[in-house]
RNA sequence: GGAGGCGUCGCCUAGUCUGGUCCAUGGCGCCCGCCUGCUAAGCGGGAGCGGUCUUAAAGCCGCACGCGGGUUCAAAUCCCGCCGCCUCCGCCA
């Protein structure tokens, strides 16, 4: 949520926001109002339920023809009290409800604009030449059934499209990832995690996650639960409702589990392989910080990002993502993307978002500081998205005989290999 | 899944049967003063959340006894639903 307090003396803020995340405006007036309507009806109920509870006392007192009397008159204004209860509450939840719709203040040096407005930040790595090099390369599937690595048929067979299995030397590389990103994530002071990836409603409510993003979520009807998409989920809800020790900030946690999304809206897009999948398994960081340190700590995710990237030798560039690509709850966010050999260009790898306070606030996430309690602010970043990095590897160091060279980084995790070897 | 028990201000706890002086008891721990050359002890004070006022503090108001409803003039207390924890049984990786 944004700060309310914002909202009601610089709505112009938040208007201007909204507009830059081409969102509706008209929000923010209906906001203002339900506020109004909020502030006065809690004030007549303050009013009716103090006399109401000083009547009661002299009930208590009382007897006789005194007390009747009393009872009378306290009776009238428990009907009273009880209207106005209904309508406070009725305002708050309408009020609630249009808050929780509106999405963080994106941060003023963000790009402004739609998905294809962001800025490059940077760049790193050089493509690989494979024509000068006299081969042509492989996708990452056809390296994978190579390699006997990567079996989607049969991931369609028992779960559908958009599921795989890897095996033999691809589920060691798997392992491997995930073995090489927690011990770097704990050389960083990240606490490892591994958090449940299924959540009830509050959870993933809180997280942002159930607004435009809601018909990318799996939900089981007969519990009443969520698979999460992502380990941000169970990490940020972690420490909902709590109050945090302000000396103990930031608290920095490396969370590995497996992401469900139904990938609704991207029907024929990315279909071949395991490049966009139902379900694949991450280790994400997650921080909770005084938000003064906020913007410096992106700049950290983003740069543990990079040493992971580099760690396994493959091309990338930096990408600063535009206001109307933000997602509910980031002000800002910085994606990493590798060059994909086999189709040209740079795609997505790893993501890190400062949502400021804006989740916190959803979540009931607060420290104590100097002047009382205030939201903390929640930041998260990829570090290893396992399918998206064994897309990059397998094409990015892929040799002519269909073997894929292991980067040096990588290799102690997988028994000191040099390579993955195609298999007979 | 079945049976039973429990859930009170950091921890422990009184109160719940028999609704109202509960605006919630006491202890421990914690914080701040005072005091004794230090520490402990002792004495006094403070400590939930939200709002409001103020330069600030104090103050005032509301909310809070797991959560949500209900009954009642009035609910920690009675009723219903839910959640969590514990014990036993069953099932199970």
């Amino acid at each position: 949520m944004i700060d309310v307090k914002l909202l009601r003396t610089n709505p112009d803020l938040v208007r201007a926001s909204q507009t830059a995340r081409g969102e509706s405006v008209e929000i923010v007036d209906e906001l203002l109002a339900a506020d109004e309507q909020r502030r006065s009806s809690i004030a007549n109920y303050e009013t009716l339920r103090a006399e109401q509870k000083d009547l009661g006392r002299h009930v208590a007192k009382a007897s006789g023809d005194e007390k009747a009397a009393l009872l009378a008159r306290t009776k009238e204004l428990a009907a009273e009290v009880k209207q106005a209860q209904a309508t406070t509450d009725e305002a708050g939840t309408r009020f609630d409800a249009l808050l929780r719709r509106v999405g963080n203040l994106v941060d003023p040096a963000a790009p402004v604009g739609g998905e294809d407005d962001f800025a490059v930040l940077e760049t790193h790595g050089t493509p690989r030449d494979f024509e000068a090099e006299g081969f042509t390369p492989r996708d990452h599937l056809e390296l994978g059934e190579i390699l006997g690595a990567i079996d989607t048929e049969r991931g369609a067979k028992v779960s559908g499209s958009r599921f795989y299995y890897l095996i033999g030397q691809g589920a060691e590389l798997e392992l491997a990832l995930i073995n090489l990103a927690m011990s770097k994530a704990r050389e960083w002071g990240f606490t490892a995690m591994i958090p449940p990836a299924l959540v009830n409603p509050p959870a993933m409510e809180g997280t942002g996650f159930l607004g435009q993003a809601a018909q990318d979520v799996y939900h089981l009807e007969a519990d009443d639960m969520y698979l999460v998409g992502t380990a941000e989920v169970p990490m940020a809800a972690y420490h909902s409702d709590e109050i945090l020790d302000a000396k103990r900030l930031p608290l920095r946690y490396a969370g590995y589990s497996p992401c469900y999304r139904r990938e609704a809206g991207s029907y024929g897009k990315d279909t071949r392989g395991i490049f966009r999948v139902h379900w694949f398994d991450k280790v994400e960081m997650f921080v909770y910080c005084d938000p003064a340190d906020a913007a410096e700590m992106h700049t950290k995710l983003l740069g543990y990002e990079k040493a992971f990237i580099d760690a396994l030798e493959l091309p990338y560039r930096v990408i600063d993502v535009a206001t109307g690509d933000l997602g509910l709850s980031a002000a800002r966010k910085y994606d990493c993307e590798a060059w994909l050999p086999t189709q040209q260009r740079y795609r997505e790898i790893t993501s890190t978002s400062n949502c400021t306070e804006f989740q916190a606030r959803r979540l009931g996430i607060r420290s104590r500081g100097s002047d009382g309690l205030a939201p903390v602010a929640t930041l998260n970043g990829t570090l290893c998205a396992v399918t998206r990095i064994i897309v990059m590897l397998l094409e990015n160091h892929q040799q002519a005989d269909g073997s894929v060279r292991i980067p040096p980084a990588l290799q102690p995790f997988l028994g000191g290999r040099e390579a993955l070897t195609p298999v007979d």
